[in-house]
DNA sequence: CCTACCGATCGGTAGG
DNA sequence: CCTACCGATCGGTAGG
């Protein structure tokens, strides 16, 4: 009898939040100690689970690594790309992309900054399914800001000679560049001077007002 | 008799350059497995060298970690920032640093890209001596940059209401880009797109004709 | 999810 | 520079 009752608890819903709480903490380690320095040993000391226990969500490392990369790209498309999708198209979509990024940075949800940065250049020189999983988003997230440009300039609000490619080229720089910046010196201003940075390539007066932080 | 003849080899100088030569390897391993996934044995079977035998030439891993930033520092020395300071103040160090570094990566000196582009984003959560290495050496770089850009404005080379911290941040920017971007899809047109970007920034023609490569 | 293991490798040491 | 170790940790397995 008690059993049956037991069985009521859906150890498969159980099974998914514990392994949803384990790449929580997966991604966050992997921002400090890389996606190929993660353990299955510190993983289970910073979840309280038995070494073998994490083991067998994953059945293999590179496993583990992959599903770590998806909820990374799931917290990026939160955190990152939303905020931008639910803006008026063009112009806006693609400031508020930069914003958020910076504001993401701030909020310091990971201790190690942006896990994308780090995993691009860690899995860049490695190849395999991981490097490839890391390569699929980086290159989702480029075009995404390819497309805000593209239509920004459709829509008139930025020069009819922009090229594109340059200008998400340059702007995948500046978030690169703020990230490296913020993690080495922890130096929230760096995110101020990156906000101003973008404003003033697509020129873009710096409206205070509308700040919300 | 024999033994003081042996005596002559100067071990001293023998010492110095297997330690080079450890290093040489250290800073090409570091730049795919990273300086922390950089490992005593992994080093010996590359260079051939008992495992104790690399390490007594550094006494600990930090050691190691610290003597490998330091080459690397080198090496980005010659080939990167040695050829802007022998052009022309101003402008032509700019642009000559820039398509440096471009050229660096398109030889392909280490597998996995650029050395400090790795480690910034790999050590910056990682406090202590090595990070800090790696966080002067950045600084120093950036600085250069910023020297460079501030000679030309006062060249009158650049616009005279040239934010020179903002051009700083944004060539540091295309660097990190050019960087990622070559080592994750291993294509050299990024490095004729990143020149072309450094130029469009600082309203240079491409002047093909002076092109060396 | 657990305990209890496996062989390999880690940074580091002893002694030469 | 070497061989021969040390305890700790690695990814992974057996068996429950």
């Amino acid at each position: 009898m008690a059993s049956e009752i037991e069985r009521v608890r859906h150890p498969r819903a159980d099974g998914l939040r514990t392994r949803n709480a384990i790449l929580l903490e997966a991604v966050s380690l992997a921002t400090v100690d890389g996606l190929e320095g993660l353990s299955i040993g510190s993983l289970a000391k910073a979840t309280g689970i038995s070494k073998s226990g994490v083991y067998a969500h994953f059945g293999s490392k590179e496993e583990l690594q992959l599903a770590t990369v998806d909820v990374a790209g799931r917290i990026f498309e939160r955190e990152v790309i939303a905020p931008a999708l639910s803006c008026a198209p063009g112009l806006d979509q693609l400031l508020t992309v930069c914003d958020s990024f910076f504001e993401y940075l701030r909020r310091q949800i990971f201790p190690g900054g942006c896990f994308f940065a780090g995993a691009v250049l860690e899995m860049g020189s490695r190849p395999g399914p991981v490097k490839e999983r890391v390569a699929e988003f980086q290159r989702l997230f480029i075009e995404l800001l390819r497309q805000f440009a593209e239509t920004a300039k459709q829509l008139g609000q930025l020069p009819s000679d922009e090229d594109v490619a340059m200008l998400t080229f340059e702007l995948n720089g500046i978030i690169l560049a703020t990230d490296a910046n913020f993690v080495m010196n922890n130096d929230p201003t760096i995110l101020q001077v990156a906000r101003r940075v973008v404003r003033r390539r697509l020129s873009v007066g710096d409206i205070r007002a509308t700040d919300l932080l």
